[in-house]
Parts: structure tokens; sequence; C-alpha cells
RNA sequence: GCCGACGUAGCUCAAACGGCAGAGCAACCGCCUUGUAAGUGGUAGGUUACGGGUUCGAUUCCCGUCGUCGGCUCCA
């Protein structure tokens, strides 16, 4: 069944038309989409099977534990899950057994049929469904759907029936279970969940399966999952020695190996170099502040729960930060500012530490110690409008060159806990909002998404496989502003209030690198690439000449290698290609008669001999496109 | 943090029911001198995550700690 009183959220997270795809990782989609593709989604035949399939699951489970609790059971994007409270832990085992067993069901060709009920009724039917009369409660006083999420008017009360399962539903479903096809879904996981999704309520055992329309796509489906668990960057992050993580250091914090602080060290050096051209100004402020400081910020009321405990420096409070705001605010605040000096952008590669809780750490894309590519813009409220066009600008100018092509944005708006007046929050949420028009982007708004401090324009792009992930955030702060007293001296010699930008485009640069891990496959594009060319002589004999090519490509500024292990070629090419390697330089009898290099390229393309010169015009033009 | 699974050589994985811990790859030492994804012989490599317990005997069973994985919740 399912829930269903009101959208489960996980359900209209991401729909998409045509092929679908799972998102793996923890990367959340908290947004809504637009109403239009929501609605398809819901209406869809695929929303229906996938509904549907949950309902047979649960039969499935109830027929082999009949003390079973029901609790909710959604379609969500790829699938379906249902959450379940049982006498013991699900294994493997059983889930085979559950998969049979609904097999069967499916054969028995069941009608799904609908019934509207009042509350009494509904209650009589599930009273011995604890979770069900929860439910019923809360839609009967019309104040919570299933997830606990407020709802605006009491709906009807429908139950489904197919076979011998009743649930409490508002479908829809498809007709019958003979529209399920028994070969084309199956059961993926078991994980816990809360109770409605609340830490403080029991933990459920939830059951994920897919369900397609036919065995082909199911199939697709589960290749599309491999082809996704082959460019996990932990896997590849090992493979290609790029970083790894250590017990006795500390889970969550991360040793850059130098393949991976190589293309650290490439992003970085573009980064700076693109900031210096766009009038940044560089900062660099210690890991430490006193309490008093984190105090003003406001960090000590609205971000303890994720900062650590404090260090004892003669007798005074120090925290390690959690952010770069407050010294970057100290550095405008050191001097008195002029308007004629603004937009100012302070732009620093931060490293901050944040707790994290131990359940949700993933290689490099949650973890507790990270760098920031982080900038504070100040300037005149006037200037804001420019200053929010030319970040999203410049954000869109930095993705697009690691290759990135599809973005969307989302604006978060005021959360519960936030600091500053309504009335700056609708200002500053409209700013945002007008810019986002202009930029022709593609947003939607993320209710309640914001900063404590003021509310963000938040880009996610999507990957080579179609998954979507959170780069970048633009955040407006009118509040730090106020709380370190910024000031500036307008054209009439008065002092005024600047405004404030927090930007961060590539997000964190283990997060970023972790996203690109899987984006190119670790494939990197040339000008990214540890190593950029490999020179593979044929036999002993051809070593000198090998030697002279790479110092020759070393000399232009590529990076070029020498494979001098006593292997035969076909197994240096075998490791360049697992290494993947850009260019393989084959050089034998031929090429050093010749005076050329014979090339190959990590696709198995095989554009042979050239010279050196022909090569590195190659190489350069390949680096230069960013390819 | 919570639920579940898991932790064996650098890597990927084996070792009914408790009975001396094994393979491939990688590494190292040789031989081969090689034409577009693995030539070949040998050597070395482990307090089975850590700490307790049960047992004549624990990789195996029990408890705890740490860590990893899949989720929940939360986020760059």
């Amino acid at each position: 069944m399912q829930s269903n009183w009101v959208e489960p959220r996980e359900a209209i997270s991401r729909p998409r038309l045509g092929r679908v795809f799972v998102l793996m990782h923890k990367v959340h989609l908290e947004v809504q989409m637009a109403e239009k593709i929501k609605e398809k989604y819901e209406e869809s035949k695929l929303y229906r099977l996938r509904h549907s399939t949950a309902h047979v699951m649960a039969e499935a489970v109830l027929d082999k534990f009949p003390e079973a609790k029901i609790a909710i059971g959604p379609a969500i994007e790829d699938g379906f899950y249902y959450d379940f409270d049982l006498p013991r832990p699900i294994t493997p085992e059983d889930l085979k057994e559950i998969e049979q067993r609904m097999q069967e069901i499916v054969k028995g060709k069941f009608d799904f049929k609908r019934e509207v009920v009042d509350a009494e009724q509904a209650k009589e039917l599930f009273k011995d469904q604890p979770f069900k009369l929860e439910l019923i409660r809360d839609l009967e006083a019309g104040t919570t759907d299933e997830h606990g999420n407020p709802i605006r008017e009491k709906p009807e009360l429908s139950i489904y029936k197919s076979d011998t399962f009743v649930d409490l539903c508002r479908g829809p479903h498809v007709e019958n279970t003979a529209e399920i096809n028994p070969k084309s879904f199956k059961l993926l996981t078991v994980a816990g969940a809360y109770w409605r999704g609340d830490e403080k309520n029991a933990m459920l055992q939830r059951i994920y399966g897919t369900v397609w329309e036919t065995p082909e796509e199911l199939k697709e489906y589960l290749r599309v999952m491999e082809e996704a668990k082959k460019r996990d960057h932990r896997k590849l992050g090992k493979e290609l020695d790029l970083f790894s993580s250590n017990d006795e250091i500390g889970t969550g914090l991360i040793l850059w190996h130098p393949n991976g602080a190589k293309i650290r060290k490439i992003m970085t050096d573009f980064w700076n170099d693109e900031h210096e051209k766009s009038g940044y100004d560089f900062v660099f402020t210690p890991h430490i502040g006193k309490a008093s400081l984190w105090e003003t910020s406001g960090h000590l009321g609205f971000y303890k729960d994720n900062m650590y405990s404090p260090i004892d420096i003669d007798g005074q409070q120090y925290f390690l930060k959690p952010m770069n705001c407050p010294f970057h605010l100290h550095i405008y605040k050191s001097r008195i500012r002029s308007y004629r000096e603004l937009p100012l952008r302070f732009a620093e590669m931060g490293t901050v530490y944040r707790y994290e809780r131990s359940g949700v750490l993933h290689g490099l894309l949650r973890v507790r110690g990270f760098t920031q590519d982080d900038a504070h813009h100040f300037c005149t409220p006037e200037q804001m409008p420019d200053e929010i066009d030319f970040v999203l600008n410049f954000c869109l100018h930095i993705l697009r060159s690691f290759g990135f092509t599809d973005f969307k944005a989302y604006l978060g708006t005021k959360p519960h806990d936030a600091i500053g007046e309504d009335s700056q929050w609708a200002e500053a949420e409209a700013a945002l909002r007008a810019s986002l028009d202009r930029s022709g982007l593609d947003y939607e708004t993320d209710a309640g998404g914001g900063a404590f401090y003021g509310p963000k324009i938040d880009l996610k792009v999507k990957d080579a496989i179609g998954r979507e992930w959170q780069l970048s955030t633009n955040q407006f702060d009118f509040n730090l502003p106020e709380r370190f007293d910024l000031t500036y001296i307008g054209e009439d010699g008065q002092q005024h209030r600047p405004y404030m930008v927090h930007r961060a485009l590539m997000g964190s640069m283990e997060r970023f690198f972790g996203i690109l891990i899987e984006h190119y496959g670790g494939a990197f594009p040339v000008w990214l690439a540890p190593i950029q060319a490999v020179a593979i002589p044929i036999a002993d004999r051809h070593f000198d000449y090998a030697k002279q090519m790479v110092a020759q490509l070393k000399a232009q500024g590529i990076r070029a290698s020498l494979d001098d292990r006593g292997e035969r070629m076909n197994a240096k090419i075998r490791d360049a290609q697992k290494q993947k390697i850009p260019y393989m330089l084959v050089i034998g009898d031929q090429e050093m008669e010749s005076g050329q290099v014979a090339l190959r390229l990590r696709s198995g393309e095989n554009p042979g001999p050239m010279s050196l010169d022909a090569f590195i015009a190659k190489a350069k033009q390949d680096i230069a496109e960013k390819i």
C-alpha cells in the first residue's frame, strides 16, 4: 500500500522519463519535482505497477510472518519499498522466499479492488495494525500524512484489496496482478528505517524492490546498477591509488595519495587562476577560533551539533572551524571600508571540520574534514543583484570546465530555526529568485532548505550516467554583517551595512573529487590525468630512446612516465589501460629508426606512428580543450 | 547515532560440523627481448581488525570495542 495519502517524498523526488536510474550513494535529493512532472510519474503505469508490487510483497511477507505489523509501502523512483515490524531480522534467504511467493501471487491474477470506508470501518479492519491505526487517526483528524507531514484537509479513506491482502491506501493501482510480469521485478535489499522517518520512533525493517514493465527493462536497470558500481569512487580510488582513509587516523578523514593530490593541485591551480582573473582577493585563515567568535557568528547557537568539543588553550575555549566566514568577516572589519572598494571578494580554500554521525560517512562524499572552495562577497545593497548574477555565471563557468553540462538550481528558503526578520528573508529570497529568472537556469524551490543565516541557491549537476549531485552553494547572508557590525562609508559619508554572499562552487575538494571520479569513471580528461602519457618500450634496446622521448615530453610540460619494467609490451599496455592513462606511446625498432612514437589511446583507438612533435601538438590541444 | 550485514596476505576471494590458514593478482629475484589488454620459473608475504570469554583446542561459538558496507535521519 502505501500510504498514499500525500505523495511520499521519495516517489516524487526524481521521476524520469525514459531510462530511469536509481540514485545510489547518499545523495539525497530533498526536492520536489515540478508539478507537472510529479503528476506524470504518479499517473504513470510504472508508478501504479510499483505501488501494486509493493502490495504483493506485503502479502508475501504477511504469508511468511502472519504477526508482522505493516507500516507504509510507496512507489519510489525506480521501484518501491514496504516497511514492516517483524519478529526477527530478514535474511537474504527470506528475501528469496518472499520473491518466490510474490511470483505465485502475481500469477493468481487477482484484481485490485478499491473501496471507500469511514474511519470506524477502517479502525475495525486494521485493529491489529497499530501503524495503520495511527495513520487513520491522523488522517481522520486531518493533521498529518503518513510521513508526519502536515496536510491541509481530511482525505477520503480508501482501502485496496487484492487476494488476501487489504491495505489502507489511496492508490492508484493496476487493475490486476496479471499486469505485473513475474520476471520483471526483483527484491533488492533490507534496511532499517524509522517509522515516519523520525529517529525517535521505532526502527522498522524496510524491504526495497524494483519492478519494470518488461524483463528487459529490469535487466537494463540491473546493468546500469552494475555500471554505477564500477564507477564507485571508493573502488576507483583504490585501484588508481588516489586516496585512502585509515582507522588509526580516524574515520571520515582523507589521505590524498600522490595521484589524487596531483589532480587536486591541478584543480586548485585552475581555481586560483580563474578567481584571480575574476576580481577575487585571496585570503588565508586559521583552523581554530575562540568561543566568543563563534558566539558572535551564531554558530554556537545554531551549528553546535556539527562542531567538535572545544580545545582549552590558556584557560580559553577554542573551536575547530566548521566554516570560514567569521574569519573573512574579520578581514573585512580590519579597517574602514569605502563603497569605492566594493564589491570585495575574499576567496580561500578553507579546510573545515564538522561532526558527522558515523553512519553517514561515505568515501569522499561525506567526510569529517574537508576543504571548501570558499569565498565571501561583500557589496552594497544596490550591487547585490549583479553580485548574484556574477556568482551564478562564474559558477557555471567553473563547473563546465570540469565537464559538467547539465545543471539544475534549487532555491532554499527560510528554515524553521533561522535568524533574521521575515521581511529580510522575503527580500533576499526575491533577489535570488530574480537572479535565477535572469539566468535562464532550470530551478525549483526547496522550501525550508536555506541556511540558518539566509536563503541560498544550490546547483546540482547530472553526471555521465544521469545521476544528480549537489555541488555549488550560493548563500545570501544579511545576518553576519549585522552580528559582526560590518560597515562601509557610502557616497553620502555615512556608515552603511554591506550585504554578503557565501559561496562554494565545487563545494568541497573531497566531494567534488569523488563526483569527478564517478563522472569520468576514473578516465580523467587529459588536463586532469595524473599521468598523461606513458612510454612503452618494446625491448630493452629501446629504453634509452624512450627515456629521451619522456624527457622531451616533460620539458614541454606533459606529465609523462616510462614503463621500463621487464614486462612484455602487452602487459604494459594492459596495465596502462587499467590505470586509464590517456596516451600510450609504443616504442620499438620502427619508431627508433623513423624517430617517431606509435600512439595508442585508452579508448582502444590506435592512431599509430607519428613524430614526437605531432604528438605534443595533439596532447597540448587536448589539454587546452580540457578533453 | 539507529537497524542489518560484514572484517582472512598490498588487492580480489577460499577454508562442512571448532582440529597445523589457501589461491590468483601485485611485490621481490631470475630467465625470455618481446609489436597493441596478462611470456615464464622461483622467493617472500598472515598474532585471521582489536580486547575479553567458552573449550583440550577458536578464522569458526559468545560478549565488548573499532572500522567497513546497505539503508534511516542529517549534510559540502
